[in-house]
DNA sequence: GTGAAAGCGCTAACAT
DNA sequence: ATGTTAGCGCTTTCAC
């Protein structure tokens, strides 16, 4: 294997010493003769020179890398992230380490140590299980930890910023729309309420509840097995099985929230596995508005997240810390999602069975 | 900003030189006094020590780590590949650099080099454009290329190995079964068809075609916009636009291949927003099978990659290479496709408008 | 069993 | 305007 040229072989066939060629490297040729720059880069084109990143980094202390940890790639939205992290980071010259932590704490924390120990010294994290404290550690040691979808907690917060949709809001305004078109009886699907944007549109749930004056029924509550360490690779199939459970009760829903989008698609399947339709028979609300939402049939109503202005001022604000410029207080920026009303959800065919003296809704 | 400490901080906490603590490290404490090896150990615990990769690596020139280049992230199919191929690298002690070209050959190039520098020296690229001479210097200078679904090429070739599916037996298992159910105009929608498992997709579907002696209409080939380095993050508002444009055919298809399940959901909107439906007016394939697959309504008939145990078999051939294992000639596996077969198939509900005398097949 | 010393490829302060 | 030099933090012979 024909190992790679030095930067001393790049000094040695352009005739100059090794500083030289660093220097041309890192753009310091102001005052050099422009006959040495050019036969510099010759040599360098010739010998195809690439400079070694961890003998640059161990001298520097600097990498221009950023790590980006998300739960679940097996939903596009993730995937989309990753993608505008990308493009941003891009623009300030970084590049971005992508990890996938399966909604698992201890991978996380493994990723972030690996992160540390490649010398990256700032991350984004989303979507996190609900304590940061497996962090603690590093962030004490100088690791920038944005937050996204994460709303910030109390103090020794590990987060140096975060970006994040108000998903209280979100998830209330998924449900009052639901309770707006009559529905009384709402469930919710949902992997393990371990994270805090999930504990968010959980809360936005109950709040639009106890506004209306209905009362919270934990059995329409479904969050998926119960398995420990188990992530979502799959939240379609989740939101599958958890409509089929929570039609199957005595007394069933007549709407049901996903907790993200890829679990309400998931409850269509599950909704049409017992023979009913949507939004006829169930009303289905999502959250994230991925670009399937538009595309399935009937079109899914969903909370969207303006994605690429959030991951834009994620980075903005993680790399303006990493380059140490004086930020005062930590910048928790919230953004407010929007309702986007499609076809998945309508007024409830019949009220459920309780004896509330409701009045017909009819279709 | 507090600094890590250093091996060196260790050693004197414990009382022992940097050596021993480097070799408790790296596990060469075969005839070490049990009560040195507690001391370190306790130190390291006590100091958060973490070894800095950089350095290591700079020494070692090893870094136990392989590079994944992907397109399009949008695509649930390639966030699945990612993850088991994140896992099967695990299993062997590497870590994973997870890249997402989009598709462009230069941004690949980018990547590669990137991984390079940081000292990478196996990469698995899945879906490059069609040449791999964008690469071909960094394979010179020993760079380990594993192929996943990219058929290899002739001499001079780049890939060191390859894991694929045979696009081109998928391919033709998808037309030929449209062409069984009677279909004789079948459209494809794809975009720009520059990776090879896509020629190999379209290779196959005219191959079905010859067979049944149904001529080639270009007309059929639908390839999206054919902007330079246009990606493919929203393959299915691709497969949408390019479904709605065959139908829109003075002749139009009974059948749409989507070059991939993405392309095939998009086709699905396509075809409802022609007011037409899935299957009874229009038959739709897809590939890959991804999960939501079988989510959606109806559920799509899809030709199956393993793709679970393409990603182990690629990451065991790459790792084999890596570690110099001697190996003789290039592997390149090709596994076959199976054709699930779903709800979104169905006999054409009436013939095209050709005179060609076909019988009416009725629904 | 443990420590001392050299050096991986690069950068940056300083000397020329 | 260019070269010399001294490490960055770690691993690894080789001595003790």
């Amino acid at each position: 294997v024909p190992n790679s040229a030095g930067i001393h072989d790049v000094a040695r066939a352009a005739g100059v010493s090794a500083s030289t060629v660093s220097n041309v490297l890192n753009g310091r040729d102001h005052r050099m003769r422009s006959d040495t720059k050019r036969r510099v880069l010759a040599a360098i084109e010739e010998l195809g020179y690439m400079p070694n990143a961890s003998a640059r980094q161990l001298k520097t202390g600097q990498n221009k890398t950023i790590g980006l940890i998300v739960p679940s790639v097996a939903n596009p939205f993730w995937g989309l992230l990753a993608h505008e992290v990308e493009r941003a980071a891009m623009g300030f010259g970084y590049k971005v380490l992508f990890c996938n932590a399966e909604r698992d704490a201890e991978a996380e924390r493994l990723y972030a140590e690996m992160l540390w120990s490649s010398g990256v010294r700032g991350v984004i994290l989303s979507s996190s299980p609900l304590s940061f404290e497996h962090l603690g550690g590093l962030a004490r040691r100088g690791m920038v930890v944005a937050g996204f979808d994460q709303q910030t907690g109390g103090p020794g917060e590990v987060l140096a910023c975060s970006v994040s949709v108000d998903n209280v809001v979100g998830g209330r305004a998924a449900i009052g729309h639901l309770i707006e078109l009559g529905h009384r009886r709402i469930g919710i699907v949902s992997g393990a309420i371990r994270t805090r944007s999930r504990v968010g549109r959980l809360a936005g749930y109950h709040a639009a509840l106890d506004r209306a004056g209905i009362a919270r029924d934990p059995a329409l509550v479904w969050e998926g097995p119960s398995v420990s360490g188990f992530g979502d690779t799959e939240g379609a199939q989740l939101g599958r099985a958890g409509a089929r459970h929570l039609l199957g009760l005595p007394d069933p829903p007549t709407a049901i929230f996903g907790i993200n989008d890829m679990y309400a698609l998931g409850a269509y399947a599950g909704v049409r596995d017992l023979g009913l339709s949507v939004p006829e028979d169930v009303s289905v609300v999502g959250f994230d508005d991925i670009s399937l939402a538009e595309m399935v049939q009937p079109t899914l109503t969903s909370v969207r997240q303006p994605l690429g202005a959030m991951a834009r001022s994620a980075v903005a604000a993680l790399i303006a810390r990493l380059q140490g410029e004086a930020v005062e207080e930590p910048a928790h920026v919230t953004v407010v999602p929007q309702l986007v009303v499609r076809a998945s959800t309508a007024p409830p065919r019949r009220t459920d069975g309780r004896p509330h003296g409701l009045k017909e809704t009819a279709r």
